[in-house]
DNA sequence: CGAGAGGCAATTGCATGCACTTTTTGCCTT
DNA sequence: AAGGCAAAAAGTGCATGCAATTGCCTCTCG
């Protein structure tokens, strides 16, 4: 019986449902108030109702799914208002991990760090979306990483994936490639001279635009949508 | 079967037993690294198996307990530098709330702020520890509340139960009540005069020396029985 | 024709039971 | 006597079943 999922990964079926359920949320395959039901999610995964129910609770106190008592769990919905704050929020992460970046990253990470960014800007030159995007989690994750904190980390990490369903689209936008490149340049100039308060500011402000880029895809009101695709994972 | 948990408050018994067992995992009755074991709480609580485990999921979701597969849960034992990390996150927090407070509060909560500091020395002149203790976190919550910005006061407010079980017994530290009020004075100073940056800063201290004053009490090695405590309380 | 009450279907909430994993204990071997 | 192995005991993981709540539909009365 330990070959029958085999189709997920390891870890408990619950663990494997939190991080079925939270990816289809954060790649957006399920829609902010998109109804999640019990059973549905059950038969979808072949388990039982409980670890989906189990799944349901954590992804719940993550904030990622909302949960009215008796009335079953729905993809969290988040508000304008709320949406903004959480924008607010990760610029401010972001600034204090470059800030720490500038005082603590190692000699390696920082020799990685300009390396990987000058790579990146050769996808620039050549307009590939994809791949930038690749690059670009990449450097956002060693700033994380560099802030040698691992609360911080944590907290970045969780409400960058919060914000996930809400940024997809961004390198979409007319000029927006060449635009990140230019902040993450910034970024990568301030901590490589220690200048902590400047890539501070710069990481903050890359945020700030990001932010007002994905407003435009700001929502509230998606599609019901019965899409709800054939899982397949592995 | 609506008066069987009269006990504890409203909602579904999951809730309930989140808010029961993270309760005492915050104020100490349940200690860093005691086992939690699942019959012995629902026997505790007279409920069954299904909605501990439920709990138990949500507060590892939230990083109050640790669960190991297989092997049962633990009340989250936090590394030295772990505590020191989510200490130094606090004290970031606080002082962007701190700035994002004298950037933003409403006349009345300004003045609400104030009073309540104000009327908070007469406790100190009295040494009233227990009574200090609450104004001491109302203050800090009108900070966070005062930021206006929904996603930072979540971050605050979890990472500020996370580090409950090892701020405790900060105000027996000599002196320290006297300490506190004047570093919680210049931050009111500062977000009445509009300074951002500096009521930042003011923050970013006042916790920086609370993480020193607890760190006395830091451990990372908490003997699994019930010994070790300064931190009484409860 | 509209509004409210009652009942029915669907879905959630919790308890119980069984299977599997880990740990402990006791016996056997060296 | 000490170490290792095996079997049992304890405890976790998940499935299933039943109770209870919700939402909807219908039927009735105004």
């Amino acid at each position: 019986m330990s070959a029958k999922r085999g189709l997920i990964r390891s870890g408990t079926t619950v663990d494997q449902m939190v991080r079925a359920i939270g990816d289809r949320i954060v790649t957006g395959v399920l829609r902010p108030g998109e109804k999640l039901d019990e059973v549905s999610l059950a038969a979808r995964f072949e388990v039982s109702r409980t670890p989906v129910r189990e799944a349901l609770g954590q992804l719940s106190a993550m904030g990622l799914v909302e949960r009215r008592p008796n009335r079953g769990a729905i993809v969290a919905v988040v508000t304008q208002e709320h949406l903004t704050s959480m924008f607010e929020s990760m610029a401010e992460l972001e600034g204090i991990c470059a800030r720490l970046c500038a005082e603590r990253m190692t000699g390696s990470e920082r020799r990685a760090l300009e390396t990987e960014h000058q790579a990146s800007a050769r996808l620039v030159r050549l307009g590939a979306e994809e791949d930038y995007e690749y690059f670009n989690t990449e450097f956002h994750s060693r700033l994380y990483r560099g802030a040698h904190s691992t609360h911080i980390q944590e907290l970045t990490a969780t409400t960058r994936s919060r914000l996930a369903p809400f940024r997809r689209a961004q390198f979409r936008l007319a000029g927006r490639l060449a635009k990140s490149w230019q902040e993450h340049d910034a970024i990568v100039t301030a901590i490589l001279r220690g200048d902590g308060a400047a890539a501070g500011k710069a990481a903050r402000d890359h945020v700030s635009i990001v932010s007002e880029a994905s407003a435009v895809f700001a929502v509230g009101d998606q599609p019901k949508a019965a899409t709800m695709t054939p899982v397949t994972s592995g």
